[in-house]
DNA sequence: ATTCTGACAGCAA
DNA sequence: TTTGCTGCCAGAA
Protein backbone atom coordinates (compact mmCIF):
# COMPACT_ATOMS: atom_id res chain seq x y z
CA UNK A 1 0.00 0.00 0.00
CA UNK A 2 2.61 2.38 -1.00
CA UNK A 3 1.50 5.90 -0.56
CA UNK A 4 2.12 7.32 -3.93
CA UNK A 5 2.72 10.91 -3.17
CA UNK A 6 -0.12 11.84 -0.91
CA UNK A 7 -2.37 9.98 1.44
CA UNK A 8 -4.92 9.26 -1.18
CA UNK A 9 -5.76 5.62 -0.83
CA UNK A 10 -8.19 4.14 1.60
CA UNK A 11 -5.45 1.77 2.56
CA UNK A 12 -3.03 4.13 4.13
CA UNK A 13 -2.33 4.17 7.80
CA UNK A 14 -4.62 7.04 8.61
CA UNK A 15 -7.65 5.45 7.01
CA UNK A 16 -6.91 2.18 8.71
CA UNK A 17 -6.90 3.96 12.02
CA UNK A 18 -10.25 5.52 11.26
CA UNK A 19 -11.75 2.22 10.26
CA UNK A 20 -10.60 0.41 13.35
CA UNK A 21 -11.72 3.28 15.52
CA UNK A 22 -15.17 3.17 13.99
CA UNK A 23 -15.34 -0.50 14.91
CA UNK A 24 -15.01 0.23 18.60
CA UNK A 25 -18.37 -0.68 20.13
CA UNK A 26 -20.48 1.78 22.03
CA UNK A 27 -19.41 2.01 25.62
CA UNK A 28 -16.02 0.45 24.99
CA UNK A 29 -12.56 1.91 24.57
CA UNK A 30 -9.17 0.93 23.25
CA UNK A 31 -5.66 2.29 23.24
CA UNK A 32 -3.45 3.91 20.66
CA UNK A 33 -0.91 1.15 21.00
CA UNK A 34 -3.51 -1.55 20.50
CA UNK A 35 -4.62 0.00 17.24
CA UNK A 36 -1.05 0.50 16.14
CA UNK A 37 -0.20 -3.12 16.77
CA UNK A 38 -3.34 -4.31 15.09
CA UNK A 39 -2.34 -2.36 12.03
CA UNK A 40 1.06 -3.98 12.19
CA UNK A 41 2.96 -0.84 12.98
CA UNK A 42 3.85 -2.02 16.43
CA UNK A 43 5.36 0.96 18.08
CA UNK A 44 3.89 3.67 15.96
CA UNK A 45 1.22 4.47 18.47
CA UNK A 46 2.02 8.12 18.06
CA UNK A 47 0.86 7.93 14.50
CA UNK A 48 -2.50 6.71 15.66
CA UNK A 49 -2.87 9.82 17.72
CA UNK A 50 -1.66 11.91 14.84
CA UNK A 51 -4.19 10.27 12.57
CA UNK A 52 -6.98 10.90 14.99
CA UNK A 53 -5.88 14.47 15.13
CA UNK A 54 -6.91 14.75 11.52
CA UNK A 55 -10.06 12.70 11.94
CA UNK A 56 -12.26 15.70 11.91
CA UNK A 57 -11.31 16.22 8.36
CA UNK A 58 -13.09 13.00 7.56
CA UNK A 59 -16.59 12.85 6.08
CA UNK A 60 -17.69 10.19 8.53
CA UNK A 61 -17.64 10.75 12.26
CA UNK A 62 -14.86 8.92 14.04
CA UNK A 63 -15.40 8.04 17.71
CA UNK A 64 -11.94 9.20 18.65
CA UNK A 65 -13.06 9.67 22.22
CA UNK A 66 -13.01 5.90 22.58
CA UNK A 67 -9.27 5.86 22.10
CA UNK A 68 -7.11 6.54 25.12
CA UNK A 69 -3.58 5.72 26.09
CA UNK A 70 -2.53 2.39 27.53
CA UNK A 71 -3.22 3.53 31.08
CA UNK A 72 -6.76 4.51 30.28
CA UNK A 73 -5.96 8.17 30.58
CA UNK A 74 -7.79 10.70 28.45
CA UNK A 75 -4.64 12.24 27.10
CA UNK A 76 -6.38 13.54 24.01
CA UNK A 77 -9.20 15.33 25.72
CA UNK A 78 -7.67 18.65 24.96
CA UNK A 79 -8.23 18.08 21.27
CA UNK A 80 -11.99 17.94 21.47
CA UNK A 81 -12.58 21.63 21.60
CA UNK A 82 -13.28 21.84 25.28
CA UNK A 83 -11.28 19.82 27.73
CA UNK A 84 -14.46 18.25 29.01
CA UNK A 85 -15.95 17.14 25.71
CA UNK A 86 -14.19 13.79 25.50
CA UNK A 87 -15.03 13.08 29.08
CA UNK A 88 -18.66 13.94 28.50
CA UNK A 89 -18.88 11.72 25.46
CA UNK A 90 -17.51 8.78 27.40
CA UNK A 91 -19.73 9.42 30.38
CA UNK A 92 -22.57 9.58 27.91
CA UNK A 93 -21.72 6.02 26.94
CA UNK A 94 -21.75 4.82 30.49
CA UNK A 95 -18.02 5.05 31.10
CA UNK A 96 -16.94 6.46 34.41
CA UNK A 97 -14.12 8.96 34.37
CA UNK A 98 -12.19 9.98 37.40
CA UNK A 99 -9.27 12.35 37.22
CA UNK A 100 -8.97 11.85 33.47
CA UNK A 101 -8.75 8.10 33.95
CA UNK A 102 -11.27 5.47 32.94
CA UNK A 103 -12.50 3.37 35.83
CA UNK A 104 -12.57 -0.36 35.19
CA UNK A 105 -10.47 0.27 32.16
CA UNK A 106 -9.69 -3.38 31.75
CA UNK A 107 -13.37 -4.24 31.54
CA UNK A 108 -14.11 -1.47 29.10
CA UNK A 109 -11.05 -2.21 27.02
CA UNK A 110 -11.76 -3.41 23.51
CA UNK A 111 -8.89 -5.30 21.99
CA UNK A 112 -8.90 -5.34 18.17
CA UNK A 113 -7.06 -8.65 18.16
CA UNK A 114 -9.51 -10.44 20.38
CA UNK A 115 -12.58 -8.91 18.82
CA UNK A 116 -11.58 -8.74 15.18
CA UNK A 117 -9.09 -11.53 15.03
C1' DA B 1 16.22 20.09 2.53
C1' DT B 2 16.52 19.99 7.56
C1' DT B 3 14.52 20.26 12.12
C1' DC B 4 10.98 19.96 15.43
C1' DT B 5 6.98 18.29 17.28
C1' DG B 6 3.23 15.06 18.44
C1' DA B 7 -3.91 12.51 21.17
C1' DC B 8 2.15 6.91 22.65
C1' DA B 9 4.83 3.02 24.50
C1' DG B 10 8.81 0.54 26.16
C1' DC B 11 13.06 0.28 28.31
C1' DA B 12 17.15 2.24 30.84
C1' DA B 13 19.29 4.69 34.71
C1' DT C 1 9.75 3.66 42.21
C1' DT C 2 10.13 7.67 39.25
C1' DT C 3 12.20 10.15 35.54
C1' DG C 4 13.58 10.54 31.16
C1' DC C 5 15.32 8.98 26.72
C1' DT C 6 14.56 6.63 22.41
C1' DG C 7 11.83 4.51 18.54
C1' DC C 8 8.15 5.17 15.62
C1' DC C 9 6.39 7.98 11.02
C1' DA C 10 4.06 11.97 9.16
C1' DG C 11 3.24 16.85 8.82
C1' DA C 12 4.31 21.65 9.69
C1' DA C 13 7.68 25.50 9.96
Amino acid sequence: MTRYGKKTADNDFFSMVYEVTKLIPYGRVTSYGAIARYLGSGRSARMVGWALNACHNMPDPVPAHRVVNRHGLLTGKHHFGNSTTMEQLLINEGIIIEDDAILNFKEKFWDPFSELG
